[in-house]
DNA sequence: CGACTTTGACCCGCGC
DNA sequence: GCGCGGGTCAAAGTCG
C-alpha cells in the first residue's frame, strides 16, 4: 500500500492519536515501539496538514495494530477504521532509507505547499516579508522537528531491532530443549508430559532421536502418524514421559510406580470417569492411559495403560503370546513379554509389569502397530488409547494447562475418563464401549439397577448393571451372574477369573477402585506367589539372593548352568509351578470365546463342539428387561449380532413378564415396529443370517446389551426351547409360583385367568428415562472432553477455556460481538450439555418422519458436573441465547442466523483448539 | 501333539 | 572397552 494511502487513512485527531497510543501500548508492547508509531502519525499528520484537505474528514483510526512478522524483518501495520476498512501496510522496520527517502520527499512535498502558500501571498507587498520570514522560521522548525523525529525514528528502529533480536534469541532460547531434551523445559512445553531426569516408564528413548522427532509432534506426517500406536493409536507424536524420581527410586521403578507417586505429577493424563466421582487423587492411577513413548530405535510410539487389575495381564481384546520375562531393575514385579498373535507377523509388542507401590495396579505398555484388524474388543482399547493420546496430544499443543492440572493434585481435579473419551468411537464402532457405558452411568448413579417394569429381579439386586451386557464378564454359572447375551467370555475380563473382578475394563476399575473386596483379596493368594511377592519363598524367576544383588547394584554371581531338571527339588519346583501355571491358566483370561489353539479346529470337531458352546451361552442367557431367563425367548438382532452380542428377551404375553413389547414401548416412542413373523425359525444364528422375512422395519430401538441399533428380533427355537426348559417366578403381582414356561403357562391360567398386561410403573419408567438421558449427557460430555482436553463441566455447560481466561470473564464477554468480544469468545465454548444429550437421544428415538415431539422432554435429570445434582431443564430459549452452542450437535431451537455465527465461532476454537 | 509358558542365554545400546 | 540393563531368542517344560 503505498504512503498516500496510509496518509489517507490516518485521522489527524489528537483523540485518535491518544487513542492509538493506548492501542500501541496493548499491541506492541513496547514504549520504544509506541513512540515510534506516535511518530510516524505525527509525521503523516505534518505532512497531511500541509495537503490541505488530502485528509479525509472523518476520523478513521480506531485501531492499529502492529504486528511483528515472522521473520522479524517485515513489520505489517493494520489500520482498522470505522468503517471496518482495513488497510495495511508492509514496509521494512529496518529499511531506513526508505523512510529516510520518504522523509525527504516529504519535505519536498511540505516545501512545495509551503512555496504556494507563499505564492498565493505575494500580492499583498506590505506582508510579504513578515510573512517570508514567519515561514521561513517555521520552516526552520519543522525542519527542526523533523530531524529530530528522523533522529527519534532511528533510535526506535534500533531499539526495535534490538528487541527483536531478544525477542528472537527468546524463542530460540525457548525452542532449544526441544532440539536440546537436557533441557527439562521442552516437556513442559509438550504440555501434557512432564519432565525429570528420572527416567520413564519405558526404556529411555535416545535424547537424539527424541529431539529429532519431537518438532513433529501433533503432525501427521510422521511415520508413526500414518499407523497407529499400540492398538491402532493413531499418533504423530513422539511423547516421552518421565517421572520424577521419587526418593531415588530407579525409574523402572518410577514406571510401575504407583499412584501416589503418579498423582499430581503433570505429566500423567490419569483419566478417570466423571461419572465415577472424581476419586482420591490416591485412586487415579487406578485406571488410565498415562504415558505415550517412542522407543528411538524403531520409532514405535508406546502408550502405557495403568488399570487395576488383578489377573497377570489386563485382557484389552488382543491375543498376546508371552516371549520373555524379565525382571527390570528398580521393580521386583518381573516384567513380562507379550507380542500380538493375533495375525502372523504383527509387530505390536507389550510388556507387563506391575506397580512397584501398588501392586494391584498393572502397568501395560503397547509398542507398535498391528497389521490386522483389531478385534471387537481391542477397538475399544484401541480407541480408549487413542483417544486419550489424543487426548493428551491436544492438551500439549495448547499452552499450560489442561491435562497437566487435570491431573495434577488440584483439590478437584476434572479427571476424564479414558473410557469415556472414547465416546467418540464407541458411537460407531465400539460397541464394547458402549456396552461399558452404562455401568459406568450406573456406577454413578449409585450402582442403581432399574429394572423398568418393576419385576422382582433377583438378578437385579445382585448383578451391577454391566452384567447386562454382553462384554461384560461374567463368566460364573451361579444364578445372579450370567451375561445376557451369549458372549460367554467377555473380552475384557481381567485374568483373574473370578467373576467379581472379571469385570469389563472400566467396571473392573471402576469397582477395584472403589472397593477392593475381600474376595479380591482372596484373589491375590490366589496369584502365583512369584508374579506378587518376588520375595516369596516361593521359586521364581529370580532368586532372592539374586535379585537382591541386582537391586543392590551388586553384580549377581555368574548363573549356574541349567541344571538337568530331575530330583527332589526339582520335583517341588515342578510340582508348584505346575500348580502356578495350572491356577495361571485357569485364570488366564481369554478375549475369544475359542481358544486360540483351537482355531485350527476342523470343521467337523467344530459342528460337534458348537451346540455345547452354544448350550453355554444360553445358560447366561438372561432378559435384559426381566432379568430372568427368557421364556419364550426371541433373538434380538441388533448391529453387533455378528460380533456377539445375543440379546435374549421374553417373548411372552401380557399375561407373563411381556418384555419384548415393554421394551417396543419403551422405546421406540412411537416408532412403527412391527414383529417377526413369530415362528420364523432360525436354527443357528451365527450361521444362518437374517433372511428377509426375519427383519423388522425400520427400528430405532436401541439394543439392551451393546446400545447398537436393534434391526430386528427373530426366534432361535434350541434356544427358546432350553430356556423355555428354565425355571422362573410368575410375574403376575404377589405369586410365588415358580415353574418352566409350560408350568407357568397352566399355572396363570388357572391362577392368574383374568391376569392384564401390567402397567408400567410411571417412576419407574421416568428413572429409566433420566438414566438413559445421563447416558446420553456423558456420551455427549465424552465426545466434548475428547475434542477439548480442557472443558470445563458447570451443570449444563461445557466451558472450553484457554489460559487465562477468568469465567467472570466469559460470561460478561460470551455474547459481545466486538472486537473484544470475539477474541474473548473465541477462547471458549459453551455446549448446553442437556442439548447435546437430547440431541443423542433425539437421534436414537426420532423416526425418520417424526420429529416432532421434543417440545415434552421436560426431563428432570440429574446432571451438574459431577452428576450428583439435580437439575431440572426447562426449555429456556433466552437461556440457550446466552451460550455458544455446539455446531452440529446443537438443538435445533436455535434461530438459524445464530446457530450460523455460532457455528462459525465454534469452527474457530476448533482450529484453536486443534491448534 | 500342538500351543503355550518358562527361563537361561544372548544381543545390543548406552553410559562411564 | 567394559559393564549394565533392557529386550529377545529359543530350548525345555507343561497342559489339554
Amino acid at each position: 500500500m503505498s504512503s498516500k494511502k496510509k496518509r489517507a487513512a490516518i485521522d489527524l485527531s489528537r483523540e485518535a492519536e491518544e487513542r492509538d497510543d493506548d492501542d500501541h501500548s496493548a499491541g506492541a508492547g513496547d514504549d520504544d515501539g509506541d513512540r515510534r508509531d506516535k511518530d510516524g502519525e505525527v509525521d503523516k499528520k505534518e505532512e497531511q496538514l500541509k495537503k490541505q484537505g488530502k485528509a479525509p474528514k472523518e476520523k478513521k483510526v480506531v485501531e492499529v495494530v502492529v504486528d511483528q512478522g515472522g521473520d522479524g524483518t517485515k513489520e505489517e501495520i493494520k489500520y482498522r477504521t470505522q468503517q471496518g476498512e482495513e488497510m495495511e501496510e508492509d514496509k521494512q522496520s529496518n529499511a531506513h532509507g526508505d523512510d529516510e527517502s520518504d522523509g525527504g520527499e516529504t519535505r519536498a512535498e511540505d516545501k512545495h505547499v509551503v512555496e504556494d502558500a507563499a505564492g498565493n501571498k505575494d500580492g499583498d507587498d506590505s506582508d510579504t516579508a513578515m510573512v517570508q520570514d514567519e515561514v521561513s522560521s517555521m520552516q526552520e522548525e519543522m525542519e527542526k522537528m523533523k530531524e529530530e523525529n528522523r533522529m527519534l525514528r532511528q533510535a526506535v528502529d534500533r531499539t526495535m531491532r534490538d528487541y527483536y533480536e531478544l525477542q528472537m534469541k527468546l524463542a530460540a532460547y525457548q525452542q532449544q530443549p526441544a532440539d536440546e531434551p537436557k533441557e527439562p523445559e521442552v516437556f513442559l512445553s509438550l504440555g501434557a508430559t512432564a519432565v525429570t531426569t528420572g527416567g520413564s516408564s519405558f526404556p529411555e528413548p535416545k535424547r537424539k532421536e527424541q529431539a529429532a522427532r519431537r518438532p513433529s509432534v501433533g503432525s501427521d506426517d510422521t511415520d508413526d502418524g500414518r499407523g497407529s500406536l499400540g492398538l491402532s493409536l493413531s499418533l504423530g507424536a513422539s511423547y516421552e514421559e518421565e517421572k520424577p524420581e521419587a526418593g531415588g527410586r530407579d525409574y523402572d521403578g518410577a514406571a510401575a510406580a504407583g499412584v501416589d507417586d503418579v498423582v499430581g505429577e503433570k505429566g500423567y493424563a490419569l483419566l478417570e470417569s466423571s461419572k465415577l466421582g472424581a476419586p482420591p487423587a490416591g485412586d487415579l492411577a487406578a485406571a488410565g492411559v498415562t504415558s505415550q513413548s517412542v522407543n528411538p530405535g524403531n520409532r514405535k510410539t508406546r502408550v502405557s495403560v495403568r488399570v487395576r487389575c488383578q489377573g497377570p495381564t489386563m485382557n484389552d481384546g488382543c491375543q498376546w503370546r508371552k516371549y520373555g520375562q524379565k525382571v527390570a531393575k528398580g521393580n521386583p514385579c518381573p516384567r513380562a513379554y507379550y507380542r500380538c498373535t493375533v495375525a502372523p507377523g504383527c509387530p505390536v509388542r507389550k510388556q507387563v509389569q506391575r506397580c512397584l507401590e501398588d501392586r494391584s495396579i498393572l502397568v501395560t505398555t503397547y509398542e507398535g502397530t498391528h497389521n490386522h484388524p483389531l478385534p471387537v474388543g481391542a477397538t475399544a482399547m484401541a480407541s480408549t488409547t487413542s483417544a486419550a493420546a489424543t487426548f493428551m496430544l491436544l492438551s500439549s499443543t495448547s499452552s499450560s494447562s489442561s491435562v497437566s492440572e487435570a491431573g495434577g493434585g488440584s483439590a478437584a481435579p476434572p479427571y476424564l475418563s479414558p473410557y469415556l473419551l472414547n465416546s467418540t468411537s464407541h458411537h460407531s464402532a465400539s460397541p464394547l464401549l458402549s456396552a461399558a457405558q452404562p455401568s459406568v452411568s450406573s456406577a454413578g448413579s449409585g450402582g442403581q439397577h432399574l429394572n423398568l417394569f418393576g419385576h422382582p429381579s433377583m438378578l437385579a439386586q445382585q448383578q451391577g448393571a454391566h452384567l447386562k451386557y454382553p462384554w461384560s464378564s461374567d463368566t460364573s454359572s451361579h444364578g445372579g451372574g450370567g451375561g445376557l447375551a451369549g458372549s460367554k467370555r467377555p473380552f475384557w475380563s481381567t485374568a483373574g477369573g473370578d467373576e467379581k473382578t472379571a469385570a469389563s475394563l472400566p467396571d473392573n476399575v471402576g469397582a477395584v477402585m472403589s472397593d477392593p473386596s475381600e474376595e479380591i483379596g482372596a484373589l491375590f493368594n490366589l496369584r502365583p506367589p512369584a508374579l506378587l511377592r518376588p520375595s516369596s519363598p516361593t521359586p521364581s524367576v529370580v532368586t532372592p539372593g539374586r535379585l537382591l544383588a541386582r537391586t543392590a547394584g551388586i553384580r549377581p554371581p555368574p548363573r549356574p548352568p541349567r541344571r538337568p531338571r530331575f530330583g527332589l527339588e526339582y520335583q517341588k519346583m515342578a510340582r508348584s509351578a505346575r500348580a502356578r501355571r495350572h491356577v495361571a491358566r485357569q485364570l488366564r483370561p481369554n478375549p475369544y470365546p475359542i481358544p486360540s489353539h483351537r482355531w485350527k479346529v476342523k470343521e467337523s470337531n467344530r459342528k460337534k463342539t458348537l451346540p455345547a458352546l452354544q448350550k453355554m451361552d444360553w445358560e447366561d442367557a438372561k432378559c435384559s428387561v426381566c432379568m430372568e431367563f427368557p421364556h419364550n425367548a426371541v433373538l434380538i438382532l441388533c448391529s453387533s449380532h455378528d460380533k456377539g452380542c445375543r440379546p435374549y428377551m421374553c417373548g411372552t404375553s401380557y399375561r407373563h413378564s411381556n418384555c419384548l413389547d415393554q421394551f417396543k414401548k419403551a422405546y421406540t416412542k412411537g416408532a412403527l415396529l412391527e414383529e417377526v413373523p413369530a415362528n420364523s425359525v432360525g436354527t443357528n444364528v451365527d450361521s444362518a443370517p437374517l433372511t428377509a422375512g426375519e427383519k423388522t422395519e425400520s427400528i430405532d430401538l436401541a439394543c439392551p446389551l451393546c446400545r447398537g441399533k436393534v434391526k430386528g428380533w427373530t426366534v432361535v427355537e434350541p434356544a427358546r426351547s432350553y430356556l423355555n426348559g428354565k425355571k422362573r417366578t410368575c410375574m403376575q403381582d404377589g405369586c410365588s409360583f415358580v415353574g418352566t414356561y409350560k408350568e407357568l403357562r397352566k399355572h396363570v391360567r388357572s391362577e392368574h385367568p383374568l391376569a392384564k398386561p401390567r402397567e408400567v410403573d410411571p417412576a419407574l419408567e421416568q428413572k429409566w428415562r433420566l438414566l438413559e438421558i445421563e447416558r446420553e449427557r456423558q456420551d455427549a460430555l465424552s465426545t466434548i472432553t475428547a475434542t477439548m482436553g480442557r472443558a470445563v463441566v458447570l451443570g449444563d455447560y461445557v466451558l472450553d477455556l484457554e489460559d487465562g481466561v477468568d469465567l467472570e470473564d466469559v460470561e460478561s464477554d460470551a455474547d459481545v460481538d466486538d472486537g473484544r468480544g470475539t477474541e474473548n469468545t473465541r477462547r471458549m465454548l459453551l455446549f448446553i450439555m442437556r442439548q447435546v444429550a437430547q440431541h443423542h437421544q433425539n437421534q436414537r428415538h426420532q423416526s425418520a418422519t417424526s420429529a416432532s415431539d421434543n417440545a415434552d422432554d421436560d426431563y428432570l435429570v440429574s446432571g451438574g458436573a459431577n452428576g450428583t445434582t439435580p437439575y431440572s431443564y426447562p426449555l429456556d430459549v433466552e437461556d440457550e441465547d446466552h451460550m455458544v452452542v455446539a455446531g452440529g450437535r446443537s438443538t435445533d431451537v436455535i434461530r438459524p442466523e445464530r446457530r450460523r455465527r455460532r457455528r462459525r465461532r465454534n469452527r474457530g476454537r476448533l482450529f484453536l483448539g486443534a491448534n
